[in-house]
DNA sequence: CTTGCGTCCTGCTCGC
DNA sequence: TGCGAGCAGGACGCAA
């Protein structure tokens, strides 16, 4: 914290969404053109909130391919491909080294959002966000999930219903608390939303402590891939045999979305 | 209100 | 060996 931002490029206007969250760089240089000097960086969901001591500050959503590097800001570094921001973090202490930092995304999927005041953050960007998943109580997700009649799947997807779990580790959660993926919300009992949300929070915990998954474009900031993906029960492996009873595992789709299920355990 | 589906985008895999 | 089609997915906008 403390630390001051300096010398944005962009390289890609659109990655940068403006007020109305349209894709429009052209405020981004106008934004963040003197430098701020950050005052908090926080988590909501899959969203990365940076606060500005002016007030303003800028979200960052990483998308499915997005990921921010760090790298040493005394170095000259060429830009690579689809690094579409990049800027320099000047530590509030001297004596500590410059750090570059670039937003790179493939796909576009992600990008970075704009806000003037942390209302504005609130209301715009942050508004509508269900509790957050890597500390859900079975209590309040039944409670949730109750309100619902889709397929228990694509309520865990829902952003606002629960923040923070995407495909796989929806598939891996509901694998680990043996619930089918197509039951009905409200059908789901408290003492199964229980399992279910302690499901959650230790595949998160787990995953977040070896880095995540690296399917196609994940890695982490210093390049090197996620260990999760060795320890996938279910996501990416349709057709083979599950690891607790042996049966083949189903895929179907649900909500758009790949769905990896064992029949046998989610009975 | 609720729910589902099309759209965006690129890299990878598969089949011919 | 090469190439094109198909697929994957987070969030949002729109339609039924």
């Amino acid at each position: 914290m403390g630390g001051r931002i300096r010398r944005v490029v962009v390289h890609r206007r659109d990655v940068v969404r403006d007020r109305s969250n349209r894709r429009e760089g052209r405020l981004f240089t106008g934004h963040l053109g003197r430098s701020h000097v950050v005052d908090s960086v926080d988590r909501r969901g899959k969203q990365l909130v940076v606060e500005f001591s002016n007030g303003g500050g800028m979200v960052v959503r990483l998308g499915m391919s997005g990921r921010i590097t760090l790298g040493d800001g005394s170095k000259r570094n060429p830009a690579t491909a689809h690094q579409h921001l990049a800027w320099m973090i000047e530590p509030s202490r001297p004596s500590q080294s410059p750090i570059r930092m670039s937003f790179i995304d493939p796909r576009r999927f992600g990008g970075v959002y704009l806000f003037s005041s942390i209302e504005d953050c609130r209301e715009r960007l942050l508004a509508g966000l269900g509790p957050e998943a890597t500390s859900i109580q079975g209590i309040h997700l039944g409670e949730r999930l109750g309100r619902t009649r889709r397929a228990v799947k694509a309520a865990l997807l829902d952003q606002s219903v629960l923040a923070g779990v995407g495909n796989i580790y929806a598939d891996e959660a509901l694998h680990r608390a043996g619930v089918h993926p197509e039951r009905s919300g409200r059908s789901i009992s408290l003492v199964e939303a229980k399992r279910l949300a302690a499901a959650i929070r230790l595949t998160l915990k787990r995953a977040i402590q070896v880095g995540g998954s690296t399917l196609r474009d994940h890695v982490l900031p210093d390049g090197s891939p996620g260990g999760f993906v060795g320890e996938h029960e279910v996501y990416g492996r349709g057709g083979e045999p599950c690891l607790s009873c042996g049966r083949q595992l189903e895929v179907i789709q649900i909500a758009s979305r790949s769905s990896t299920f064992c029949p046998t355990c989610q009975g």
